[in-house]
Order: structure tokens, then sequence, then C-alpha cells
RNA sequence: GCCGAAGUGGCGGAAUAGGCAGACGCGCACGACUCAAAAUCGUGUACCCUCGGGUAUGUGGGUUCGAUUCCCACCUUCGGCACCA
């Protein structure tokens, strides 16, 4: 008999600063890019390096990792690599704050979080790390831009622009939040200023943008794209001035033309100088400088009345020949369609507001199936549903299903307008005045104009010696004597451009660049290109919906179109973590006092219980508020397995016990490849634990060390592998399996001992549980018939009612209705 | 305002195709071990109750033999959008 007290502690600092060291060693996840593994690329969204490695980073990394590892034993060649997203602002925050170089400031904290990354023992191949700031690395982002160039898909515009003054810079649109208007990295309302900024191309992709087919990506991620493409059908109008000038309007209703009663321009629109009448010159001068201050303004304080001034110019309805007042109003946007509108009072909500705001007419045009005719001055509201068509000259009487078409015919026909379509989707905006970014390679030559840098100068290195002062204009341009170059195609004296690139430009290709880091021919090697894209799994959080996944979406199609990447789309599947809430269900922030800090963590229970209880406690695509009790019992679970397997135990089994032990594990393994096949990866952590519960049972037993027994342990640890990779690898060495348990083969489950032997069939009476039945599988539904109506339960329950109806589900239940 | 997700014991959560609601864990209670405590192990743990049963998955309806699951309306929380013509 072995003494209980030689069996060692389970002590997983030890063990699991031994195995790191020995897989690293070993190179074990390192794909063997052998062609004939089908391939598996599981990719993680990579993080920025802001100084430390919070819970958040273990909880969007550590599921993916389980299933990657999952993959991996059911024979995949997997890659799945990390990098640093490590340009952006906080770096030059906190040059400008703490006087230290953002590469410095970057790169310490590369060096930190790296080391916090490899505690969680996740089988990334470092081999394949990037790092984006690296010149290495953002060669290439240069390169993609001049491509991008040559190819038309980067152009260079004067407009406004959102600019937030905390920041200092230009902001793309998606970059832009809420109603203030805020800046999504500090919270501060952005102000709009008139710049030379660089563009791609990103609307002229709307439509396929608008093409998720063959794509496994939640429906909400969908939904949310497709929302901020905003594609709308409709028509492009054009009214002209009396005076002869142009004014093209798009409208989603061409049916509701004969509507129109006057038009709106947006402040910003080229026009209003022209129109205005010099008796109205000076309002509108004064609404106009007031509408360019309302974004300087926290917008709180606004109401939503409709404002507007009158041009005093005049407009003709192209298809009645009215003449209709044009007026100015702020509730146009000059950055939607054409900033100016044919306002339709009796069928536009907002049109209808404005109207009775300033006493204009209301025209009805459209008369609403089934409901009765509506007369303008006992409207409360618009009439937005379509109908049959009303005074509207040759159209008049055209029914609903026909009106939008026969609308747009009609003003084709006369040749005033066609039918067109438009998106919401913003050109992407890209140029930043911030110096912690790749710069645009881009030289002014004043003969050859803006030349892009020829790809043997490339990478455009930032200088390291220069001041970070929040100015508003790129520190670049205050460098001394960066900015002065020589032009690539004249030779003559020019200028660099000084702005640097947005960071999700870094962001938009590097799963490309993983797949070859050091190849310098090209952004990646296109031998790993081919085999290794698209990637499978992508895996990180749903807040990049409008921003990151539709940039990296647009660059890949881009690339397409510049002859570099193959496919249209680069990833095929995506999935979204939630959030981890602290104790108190709020947010973690270090104001609130309730983040909680993986090292210690680590450092009190062991890589292995956090991942467990990061996996087993919430749905993952969910979230939900950290327990630090709760992580207690996956502690227990660990220390329980550790004894389960090592600690012998003696006697003779029953036949039954060994039968229902092995039912139990191969019906945990049925469940277990299905979870981590769907990332319902709680529930693995549950059947883990109901299987471990029931090995204690089958040892009580008696059924240590027999085959059954030996059997479920080497289940166990295949299974518990992926979830706790460390406590498994060193159980499996320490019963003397060959090293790795990493690489083995994902069990297949025996069908004939996961089947049960007796099953419970439910009797109801009128869908209420009277009783239970054990029967056999197989039984016939006369017999489950037979057996249910034997009940006593089932006639004590009917009171003598006559039975008018039996429901037998096989296997499941029967129903009694009586 | 519009769009989306969610709402289940004291708590986190489970229920894969409409079929035993509450798996698994936390917490709690009791017991064993201990001088004692911790740790560990075992048992119990939705609510009400006249101990036969009754009521329960945000609220109210509906479909169904049967609804946490499907449909309609509403409430609450969270996320997204913000006059998009």
């Amino acid at each position: 008999m072995i003494d209980p007290t030689s069996i060692p502690m389970y002590k997983p600092e030890e063990i699991e600063r031994k195995w790191q060291a020995r897989w690293a060693a070993d190179g074990l996840y390192q794909p063997d890019r052998d062609p004939d593994k089908t391939k598996h690329y599981a990719l993680t969204m990579l993080p920025y390096p802001s100084g430390d490695l919070h819970i958040g980073h273990w909880y969007a990394m550590t599921p993916p990792d389980a299933r990657a590892r999952f993959k991996r034993m059911q024979g995949y060649n997997v890659f799945f690599p990390i990098g640093f997203d490590a340009f952006g602002l906080p770096a030059e925050n906190a040059a400008i704050k703490h006087k230290i170089h953002p590469r410095e400031w970057t790169y310490a904290n590369i060096d930190h979080m790296r080391g916090q990354l490899k505690s969680m023992g996740n089988s990334f191949d470092w081999r394949a790390e990037i790092i984006s700031a690296d010149p290495k690395y953002y060669r290439w982002t240069q390169w993609f831009f001049t491509q991008f160039y040559k190819n038309n898909l980067a152009y260079q515009k004067f407009s406004p622009v959102d600019f937030c003054p905390s920041c200092n810079t230009t902001l793309a649109r998606e970059q832009v939040h809420g109603e203030d208007r805020h800046c999504e990295r500090c919270g501060t309302p952005v102000i709009r200023k008139d710049l030379k900024q660089w563009f791609f191309r990103t609307s002229k992709y709307a439509e396929e943008l608008l093409n998720f087919d063959g794509l496994d990506w939640p429906e909400m991620i969908k939904t949310l794209q497709r929302k901020w493409i905003g594609k709308s059908r409709g028509a492009s109008v054009i009214f002209k001035t009396e005076a002869g000038d142009p004014i093209e309007v798009f409208t989603t209703r061409p049916d509701t033309l004969w509507g129109v009663t006057y038009m709106a321009l947006s402040p910003e629109h080229p026009l209003v100088e022209k129109i205005t009448t010099s008796a109205q010159a000076d309002q509108v001068r004064a609404y106009q400088e007031q509408a360019k201050r309302q974004s300087d303004i926290q917008r709180e304080s606004v109401t939503r009345e409709k404002t507007g001034v009158f041009t005093g110019g005049y407009a003709i309805n192209p298809v009645s020949g009215e003449h209709i007042p044009i007026w100015v109003a702020d509730y146009v946007l000059m950055s939607y369609g054409t900033g100016a509108i044919m306002a339709v009072p009796a069928h536009d909500q907002r049109d209808f507001e404005f109207a009775r705001q300033f006493d204009l007419p209301i025209k009805v045009v459209i008369h609403p199936n089934r409901k009765d005719m509506v007369f303008p001055e006992e409207m409360t509201e618009a009439v937005e549903a379509h109908g049959s068509m009303v005074n509207s000259g040759p159209l008049t009487g055209t029914p609903e299903e026909e009106s939008f078409d026969a609308a747009s015919r009609y003003i084709e026909a006369i040749g005033v307008g066609k039918s067109t379509t438009n998106y919401r989707l913003h050109d992407w905006l890209i140029s930043r005045q911030r110096y912690w970014g790749a710069p645009i390679p881009i030289v002014y030559c004043p003969h050859c104009g803006a030349v892009p840098v020829p790809d043997y100068q490339l990478p455009v290195l930032l200088p390291d010696d220069v001041e970070w002062l929040p100015t508003g204009e790129s520190p670049l341009k205050l460098h001394p004597t960066w900015r002065y170059t020589t032009c690539p195609m004249c030779g003559e004296p020019a200028e660099r451009e000084t702005d640097t690139m947005d960071t999700f430009m870094d962001s938009s290709w590097y799963h490309l660049r993983y797949l070859s880091p050091d190849y310098d021919q090209g952004p990646f090697d296109p031998v790993q290109y081919s085999f290794w894209m698209p990637v499978d799994t992508y895996t990180g959080g749903s807040e990049h919906a409008t921003m990151h996944l539709i940039y990296t979406r647009f660059f890949h199609k881009a690339a397409r179109d510049c002859g570099i990447t193959k496919g249209d789309e680069p990833m095929l599947q995506l999935r979204n973590q939630g959030m981890v809430l602290g104790e108190d269900g709020e947010k973690m922030s270090k104001s609130r006092g309730n983040v909680i800090d993986p090292d210690d963590l680590v450092v009190r229970y062991g890589a292995d219980t956090v991942r467990a209880y990061i996996i087993f406690f919430s749905r993952w695509e969910i979230g939900g508020p950290w327990s630090s009790t709760g992580i207690e019992g996956n502690s227990r679970w660990l220390r329980r397995v550790w004894h389960m397997l090592l600690e012998p135990a003696y006697g003779t089994p029953d036949q039954e016990i060994l039968r229902a032990l092995r039912r139990k594990t191969h019906q945990t393994l049925r469940r277990v490849t299905y979870d981590f096949e769907n990332f319902e990866f709680n529930t693995i952590v549950s059947s883990l634990m109901e299987l471990l519960n029931e090995m204690g049972r089958a040892k009580n037993a008696g059924a240590f060390g027999s085959a059954e027994w030996n059997e479920t342990v080497d289940l166990y640890l295949r299974m518990l592998a992926p979830v706790c990779p460390h406590i498994a690898e060193e159980l499996w060495e320490r019963l003397e399996k060959p090293y790795s348990i990493h690489y083995q083969q994902w069990p297949e489950v025996d069908e004939e001992a996961a089947r049960d032997e007796m099953i419970t069939l439910i009797v109801q009476v009128n869908g209420k549980l009277r009783d239970r039945i054990i029967v056999e599988p197989g039984v016939s539904d006369e017999e489950a018939e037979r057996l249910a109506l034997a009940s006593e339960n089932v006639m004590q329950a009917l009171e003598g009612r006559p039975i008018r109806k039996v429901i037998v589900v096989p296997g499941r239940l029967v129903n009694v209705v009586g």
C-alpha cells in the first residue's frame, strides 16, 4: 500500500515554469507547414502595448488558444501568431508627459507584455511576432500606401475634416462617436477644420463590402457594417435656380417630387453665396457663422428645434415648374448626399417640422392605401408611408407598387435626373498630425507634384530627434531638416509629407506579415500566402465592427485590385468575445478600483487555474462579472484532478460501475468536442468537472487501475490539455505517456460505449410531470404508451377522466391528455 | 427615436431540434477529520405548503398535448447609430 502522503503536491508555479521553458526550447507551437495536413490559421486581434496585460487580454486570448490547441490535436497544421499594434497616440502622450521617447516607452512595454503573454501558456508561434512600429514592418505599410496611390485608391483632398483639439489630429469618420461627436480615444468633442488630407477610396467598395457571402460572421457585426455603409436607393434630381444654376439633390422618394415646396442647402454648400440675395445676405452669413461655431460648442445646449434662413433665391421644380424658395438649414448635412435637399413636408417628418416652424406650404402628393385622404391643415406629422400618387401631374393615380419606378423613369425620360444609389460610407481619412506613426511616403515637388516615394527608398524612416509639442501641427513639420529632400522623379529640392498614417493602416494587414515577418521582397512571401490565407478563425472584440473590421476588409479588396492579394475576403470566420466586468458588475477601471490583475492571480493560483476560470465563468461571447471566490472552485478542481489521477486506491469494481464510467467518459468526449467546435467554452469545463465527479464515484467503488479507469484517465488528460496545458502535460508525463500531450491525437467517441443502456422516460398527464419509467432505448411507442398507462400516478392524476390522446416522443416522454 | 443583444435560485451560469427547468461551480448549512482552526472529504440547498401537492425562467397575452425555447405587445439593462434626405 502506498502512503498517500508520498503523493507530491500540485505546485503550479513549478510545473508551469518548467513546461513553458521546454515547449519554447522545442518550438512546440511552430507550425510544421506540412502540406499533407490541413492548415488552420487562428488569429486573435493583436494587442496595443499599453504597458500591462489586463484580464481582458486573457479573456480574449485564452479561449481561442484552447481552441487552437484542440484543432492542433485534431491533426490540423495550426498557425496562431501574436504581435503588437505598436504605433499610436498613448506612446506620444507619454512622451509629452514623462519626457520619455515614444519608441523607448513602446518597446519597454512590449518587453514587459511579452513576458506576461508567455505566462498565459498560450500556444503562440513567437517566431512570427511582428511589431508594427518596426521599420521592417512599416516599410511595407508605406509600400501599400504607394501601391494604393498608384492604383488611384489613395488621393488628397481639401475638405472639412473632424479634428480633435485634445489629441491635436484629424480623425476618420469612424473615430468620431456619439451625439456630441467626440473623439473615440479621449472623449473630447471634435471640431471642424478645412485641411488638405489623404484619403483611401473606401466608398468605391461600398457595394462589395455589403456582400458577406461565404463569411461565417456574427449577424450583429454584419448588421452594424450594413448600417454603417448605409445603402439607399433613390434618384438624383437636378433643380435649377431662377438664374439657371443647377442644384443636384438626392432623394429616396422620387414619387414625392410634386410635393416639393422648398429646397434647403447645408450652410457649407458652395452655392449658398451665389443664391443669396443682397437683402438676405447678412442673415445668411450670420447663420453660416453660427452653424460653423455650433460644432465647437457642446451639443447639450442645442435644442432639436429646426433652424434656418431664407436665401431670397428661388428654384424651379423640374417636374411641375413651380417656383419654390431656397433656404439654408443646418439639418441638411454637407457630408451626406449632395448637401442639398428637395423638401417634401407632407411626406418627410424633418421637412414637416421645418415647414411648420417657418410657415412654408405643405402639399400632399401621396395617398397611403387603406387610409383616409389627409389634408395639410389637419396634419400633425408627415405621412411617410408609401401609397398611390395624387396631385402629381402625369403620374397622378400611379399605384403604390409602381410609384418609385414610374417616378424614376419619368425624371430620366424628361432628362432632369436619374436613378442612383447613395451610401453613407465615407472615404477613409488616413492623415494624422502626429509623430508616432508611419510617415506617409509622399514627396511634394514644385515641378512634379505629389510623388510617391519609390520602393527602393522605403521605409521613410521616422527621425528620432523630434519635439513632441501638442501644437496641432505634425511634429515632423517642426523638425529642422527631415522634411527637406529631393524629388525622386527630377532630383530637384522637394519636401516630404509630414503627416503620418492612421494606425488602423498598420492593423489592416498584420495578418499577412505574420506569414513571413522577415521577408524583404514584398509585404509577405507569396508561397506562405497561398498556403495559409485566408484566416480561418478571427477573434476579438465587437467594438471594432465599424472600424478595424471594415478597414481590413477594404484593405484586402483594394490590395486584390492592385494585384497583391488573392480572394475577396481576409477572414472567413469571426467570433467576438464579451467583456470581463469588475466584481461590482461595472466596467473595470482604475478610478473605480475594481481592476483585476492577472499577474497576481497567476502567482496565487497558477496560469492553469486562471485559464480554467476564464473559460468557465461565463458564456464567452457575453462576458460577465469577475468573482474572486468563484476562481477558488477551479483551483480546487485542478487539485482534485491531480489527486484523483495520482493517488492510488484499491478494490474490486463490478462491471456496471466500469460500464457507467466508460459511458460517461465517451459522452463527455462527445460534448467537449462539440463545444470546442462551436466556441461554447464554459460547458467544456463543466463537463470535465462532471466526469471527475463520476470518476470519484468509480474510484470509491474500486475502479482505480482497471482498463476502463486507465482509458478514462487517458481521455481526460487529452480533453484537459487545451484548457490547462501545463497540468495536463505534467500528469501525462507522470503517467509515463509520450511527450507531448499537445501533439496527441484528439480521441474518437466510441458511440457504442456512449450509448445509454437504459433511459428514463418522462410520463406527463396534460403536460405535467407525474412519473418516470425506466426503459430500454429502443422501446416501441406502443410499449412506452402501455407502460405509461399502467402507472398508478397517471391513473390518479387523470381522476377518472377518459384518455383523449397519448403523445409519445421516442426516447423522451409520454404525455397522456385527459 | 431607430437597430441589435440580454433578462433563469442568494450569485456566475446550464438546458445542442418545442419535451424532466436549475447541470457545473460559488456561497450557505450540517456532518466527518482536528485540542482547535484552515485545508480536505461527505450530505443538503428555487419558492410555498395542510406533505398530497401547488407555484416558478422580466411582465401580459397567444400558438401547442406540452414553451426558458416559437409569435405579439410591454418593461428593464447593456451595446451601436444620431436630423443619412
